[in-house]
DNA sequence: AAATTGGTTGAGAAAAACTCACCCTAAGAA
DNA sequence: TTCTTAGGGTGAGTTTTTCTCAACCAATTT
């Protein structure tokens, strides 16, 4: 007869977290960047909850998971669990003294758009404090602890957000280069900068403009957009700028834009905020 | 420039836990006993949380805490996300191949009360696998793991549950102990036994009985009412019996109630189910 | 055949959670 | 007053959980 009776614990919270993530992104390692860990940690997670239940929530298949039918089944009821969660948080958030402001956006997106627009808005807000996270991904911010979010996403997909320019590329070079580029297939002999996660935007262009890049034609690549940047300015290539990033390179004369050819890729640059701050991100794009 | 952007988190989901538990319980004990943990770690769990936030939840009072104002008003947020996480945690559960029906009981109802009928339920429930934790407190069958509760609780709380008997308590004694006991007065004489989680049964009945009881009365403590109930059964004592837990004895004779009078407690044996296993305890009900 | 995608594994490390023993305060009892 | 009780707080030390790392698979895709 036990004195103190051990109560028996239902299953942790925190698999319970990496289960909804994972079901909902559908994958592990999906969830494992929401997460911000590794997907060996979502692995096991979701094997002690399989374990506490005794049924396999995934098929374990080779090019990923799948949820199984029971687990398809529960997927909702997490979610909103999680939901509210999320919104109880952020409500928990509220309490602080000094509002704070906290956004994500792409690495690129926070050097080259929003440095230059953040003493503005910290004008407009001085009780507020800002702070900005550099993110591959968008988080989900119903979940995560941010309140702003400015990526270059698809702009019908479901969630609510503010488009702020639709994307556009073009190459683009330091203006002692562009004379001898009048055509295309001028840009062969060059180098050009791509940068690391955005590595299909010469195809995007080149199809749209016609051209079928030469194999063999060099390329220069930067794990930072920045990084690409700072080098077409320094005539070391041929850049594929995005519209609504180098605007101030070329209207200060840093770059300018030998050919004509714009293509569109689809994206655009959106801003999402959680529902406390849709207010102030609607006045601070009514200045845009 | 970090290479991997350190994902800023939200507070701990145990933390939360723990504010929504002594939140909806007034107390951090309380919380602690909910959740099978000691009462330091649900301070700590609170801390890590007002740390967080930056700003107090609790008002510390020298007789237990009262939430602040603003952990009022979070409150109920975050006890629906915990009730929805608990609900997809029974929907979890009954993935389960075998089903299994977890109950919780006082520890005098699950040895009294409970063991005698549970072949019954077994033989009814063949395909089930039934289990029984004794437990000092009803559990939240909401957030716990435990699928019925029977437990002597007030029958007017706002919580669903079936009366199986209202509680009344009333002396009780070996054979040969009773023929000296005509009226209440007679008792004086005799060691009182008395169960520790149950030791104002005695006031109870000796003020609806008249029965000032005198000061020196011999009282024997006993910390399982099991127990207390065999003392009595070998003459050591009288019991103060509950109705529903003893009448095996009065009806096998090992007991008498050598007086009429009968004290109800105002509380009642009440089992609990969650939704799921409702009609199961609804046709066990009609069978006694 | 080689590279890629996405998951798995087990060892070790780090962080979180918990217990324990003791302290503190206010309020009621003696 | 002084004692006792109820409820919390604290910090050290321990246990448990969670995470990372690096190597490993298995199916695709190139």
């Amino acid at each position: 007869m036990a004195v103190s009776p051990p109560r028996p614990k239902g299953p942790p919270l925190n698999a319970l977290r990496a289960f909804e993530a994972a079901a909902r992104l559908g994958g592990f390692s999906r969830a494992a960047e929401e997460l911000g860990v590794t997907p060996g940690a979502i692995t096991q997670h979701i094997k002690t909850l399989e374990d506490w239940v005794g049924a396999p929530l995934f098929e374990r298949r080779s090019q990923g998971v799948r949820l199984t039918l029971e687990g398809a089944r529960l997927r909702p009821a997490f979610t909103t669990a999680f939901d509210k969660m999320g919104a109880a948080v952020h409500a928990l958030k509220e309490l602080s003294r000094t509002p704070r402001v906290h956004i994500a956006a792409l690495p690129s997106v926070a050097q080259l758009w929003l440095s230059s627009r953040l003493p503005r808005l910290r004008a407009e807000h001085p009780q507020c404090q800002f702070s900005v996270t550099a993110l591959e991904q968008p988080p989900n911010l119903l979940r995560e602890v941010f309140d702003w979010s400015v990526f270059f996403e698809r702009s019908e997909s479901d969630l609510e957000g503010i488009v702020l320019e639709h994307d556009e590329i073009f190459p683009v070079c330091a203006p002692h280069v562009a004379p001898s580029i009048k055509t295309a297939h001028d840009l062969t002999p060059h180098t050009l900068l791509v940068d690391d996660t955005w590595s299909e935007d010469w195809d995007i262009w080149a199809k749209e403009a016609g051209w079928a890049r030469p194999t063999g034609v060099k390329t220069a690549r930067f794990s930072l957009y920045a990084l690409a940047l700072e080098e077409a300015r320094n005539g070391a290539g041929i850049l594929i700028g995005h519209a609504s990033l180098i605007r101030p390179d070329l209207e200060a004369g840093r770059l300018v834009a030998p050919l004509a050819m714009r293509a569109a890729t689809g994206l655009a640059l959106m801003l999402r905020t959680t529902p406390q701050f849709q207010a102030m991100a609607d006045s601070f794009v009514t200045f845009e």
